[in-house]
RNA sequence: GCCGGCUUAGCUCAGCUGGUAGAGCAGCGGUUUUGUAAACCGAAGGUCGGGGGUUCGAGUCCCUCAGCCGGCACCA
């Protein structure tokens, strides 16, 4: 007998070997027709599967919020596409197909490519066989058989995961109908279960065992959900990302341009840069306020200073290198922290100037595979926002907790909450001793704890020269996004031969943090495009007032406006166009303008502006020196809005 | 870099099985002076991504190169 705790605390007895279908009968009829999985002790099995062992106990329908449901439906119409594919395409092999965020892939083996003008025809067998709610059924086989009979059947890739499974693990395989698939599990009851709320909507390449000299199979993508309605709200939600595509956006905008010839560089429209300047400025304040020093170093250098440096044989396929009419070899600079280190190293530093803070918005270029070029998010030439700290080994933790709690307030600013930070630790090739590296990962993680965070371990995603923190954030739609990082260094250090005099009078080492936040301005930039979807708060909107005119009656009053705003610091531009205010009205409000101050003969007459913000239709009248006094401090950068009484700086630009 | 798809006017897109390129918006010229999300009229605008081929004839078919898009791989 085995016992079952149920969810009310009820705890019962049933006999070894009893499924999840008869404790389900046992209870009620339509529980039974209901439930697709159990659980025991946090483990789900397949409703038919005999228990051997009891525990805590549930049994789960389709209709429950668990995800481990909807990940099951996933997995399952996984292998429903797979029988799909096969029955249509014979000759085609299976390999692996697991549930994904929002749904599903099937890799498989084909000589011919697929074609997206197959997905109607491949759906429709989907649907067919979920109607046909055959039973899927678990089987166990002993190894040399299952891969004697993926052979025979000429599926060598299945074979060849069984083969490389561990000699102890027992082998499952899960048929419905004919079809008979190696599988893990678990499963639900018939593929009814399944439901018809999928969709294909992608094929793409993908490496076997995601290795890239392995052969390429052809992955179809699917999106599957519990309901119908699911799916509708998820295609829609998709709609809406694809509004706020950076890219796209930034051409209806103006904000850049990317052509041919500069593959990966971007070109800065008058706005585009604008917003650059604007979040410069402000990053610029945080660091300085933040104890930071900026500096400034070369684009370019000799090819022997990447030499030293280490950069030339591990990363050269990765650099931009030219050649001079005098027969010299120099790189374009692919990071600054070799440029930093040799301002660390001019003079003798004292362990007194420790932590030294060195920040640069840096310009980098870096041959990055044509492939993974993908607009402002992945360039070739672009500016971090870097920053190396110096420092004795006992200011890690405290430098590193005072980086966190500085970055989570700027993503905060920016509108960006942080969603997570992540311990990345020792990967399997790595440099430095496994005592290093334990303290290293318990240095982090405690800054992480210390800044109030509890990292998540990102298991061997180290660089291979030490740990480090990523911070990942959230944007307006929910998606996240890996922005801001802290990584430990020792080596280069070691490499450039930086060091400090110490209280002891004896030379040390400097361990270097290094740390970006933004991670670079381009790629910040097309994530807060994304996130804002272009609307920008006031602070950071390229233009921030259009004054528009209803009649030419009112262009000299509308001069005077925008002259007496930009006075108040305020980014304005005007609209003295012979066209009907409707139309002004509708094409900056496309145009994602924050305030369009509308004036026309009344106001000229009283000296007065009409502000309509972005988002709503009511119209506020002001007088002309009020609205820049209230525009101006609404302007204020989240910062400075803080860190001085906000009025301040308004009534200096006006006595000013 | 790899797999697949795409590339037609400044932008968004149409162009069936090969028969000599079309719309809307923008831009330009004019009329209109307008009160909060698109006034009206007109003229213009294209070596159909580059190159090669098949054909009497290619935007359309084939080859090739480039770029872009979606993935994969890469991401010190």
């Amino acid at each position: 007998m085995i016992e079952l705790v149920f969810p009310d605390g009820a705890a019962r007895s049933y006999p070894e070997g009893v499924t999840g279908r008869e404790i389900a009968e046992g209870i009620s009829k339509s529980l039974a027709k209901k439930a697709v999985l159990v659980e025991v002790d946090g483990k789900q099995l397949d409703l038919e599967r005999p228990l051997q062992k009891g525990g805590r106990f549930r049994i789960l329908t389709r209709d429950d919020a668990d995800p481990i449901v909807l990940d099951t439906i996933r997995h399952d119409a996984a292998h429903v596409l797979a029988e799909a594919v096969q029955e249509l395409f014979p000759g085609t092999q299976v390999t692996i197909g697991p549930s994904i965020e929002d749904g599903f892939y099937y890799d498989f083996a084909r000589d011919e490519p697929f074609s997206t003008d197959d997905f109607p025809k491949i759906e429709a067998k989907m649907r067919e066989i979920v109607d046909r709610d055959v039973p899927i059924r678990r089987h166990e086989w002993p190894r040399d058989k299952a891969i004697a009979h993926f052979e025979s059947i000429g599926e060598h890739y299945k074979a060849e995961i069984i083969r490389d499974l561990p000699e102890d693990e027992v082998i499952s395989l899960y048929s419905q109908g004919e079809w008979i698939d190696l599988c893990r599990g678990p499963h639900l009851p018939s593929t009814r279960h399944v439901g018809k709320a999928f969709k294909l909507t992608k094929l793409a390449g993908a490496y076997w065992r995601g290795d890239h000299r392995n052969a390429q199979l052809q992955r179809i993508y699917a999106t599957a959900w519990r309901t119908e309605q699911e799916l509708a709200d998820h295609l829609r939600r998709l709609e809406e990302a694809e509004k706020r595509d950076h890219r796209k956006l930034g051409r209806q905008m103006n904000l850049f341009h990317m052509q041919e010839e500069g593959r990966g560089m971007v070109f800065w429209h008058p706005h585009g840069w604008q917003l650059w300047l604007t979040l410069e400025a402000y990053m610029r304040r945080r660091l300085s306020e933040a104890g930071y020093v900026e500096v400034k170093t070369p684009q370019v250098l000799d090819r022997t200073f990447w030499e030293k440096s280490g950069h030339w044989e591990k990363y050269r396929p990765n650099m931009f290198i030219a050649e001079t009419v005098e027969g010299e070899t120099l790189a374009l600079k692919p990071m600054n922290c070799p440029g930093h280190v040799q301002i660390f190293d001019q003079g003798q530093r004292s362990y007194r100037e420790l932590p030294i803070r060195m920040a640069e918005f840096g310009s980098c270029h870096r041959y990055e595979p044509s492939g993974s070029l993908h607009g402002l998010m992945r360039v070739r030439g672009f500016t971090q926002d870097d920053a190396h700290i110096f420092c004795r080994e006992d200011q890690i933790v405290d430098e590193t907790t005072r980086f966190i709690e500085l970055a989570r307030s700027i993503h905060a600013d920016l509108g960006m909450e942080t969603a997570y930070i992540t311990l990345a630790t020792r990967p399997e090739i790595r440099a430095g001793s496994d005592e290093f590296w334990d303290k290293a990962e318990a240095q982090m993680a405690e800054a992480a704890r210390a800044a109030g965070v509890e990292p998540v371990i990102a298991e061997g995603d180290g660089a291979f020269y030490a740990p480090k923190l990523d911070f990942v954030v959230k944007d307006a739609i929910g998606r996240e996004w890996t922005c801001g990082t802290i990584q430990l260094d020792y080596v280069l250090p070691e490499r450039l031969d930086a060091e400090y005099v110490g209280e002891d009078g004896q030379k040390h080492r400097p361990v270097m943090l290094h740390r970006a936040i933004l991670g670079s301005f381009e790629r910040f930039i097309g994530i807060m495009i994304e996130n804002y979807g272009g609307a920008f708060p006031l602070w950071l909107s390229p233009v921030q007032v259009v004054v528009a005119t209803i009649t030419s009656d009112a262009d000299p009053y509308a001069e005077e406006v925008a002259a007496r705003l930009r006075e108040a610091g305020l980014r304005v531009e005007t609209d003295l166009r012979n066209e009907k205010i409707n139309f002004k009205v509708r094409e900056h409000s496309v145009g994602k303008t924050p305030v369009i101050a509308v004036v026309g003969r009344r106001e000229a007459e009283t000296r007065q502006v009409a502000l309509r913000r972005l988002g709503s239709d009511r119209q506020e009248i002001l007088g002309l020196d009020d609205a820049a006094v209230q525009l101006a401090r609404e302007a204020l950068p989240p910062d400075v809005a803080r860190t001085t009484d906000p009025v301040e700086p308004v009534r200096q630009a006006l006595s000013a």
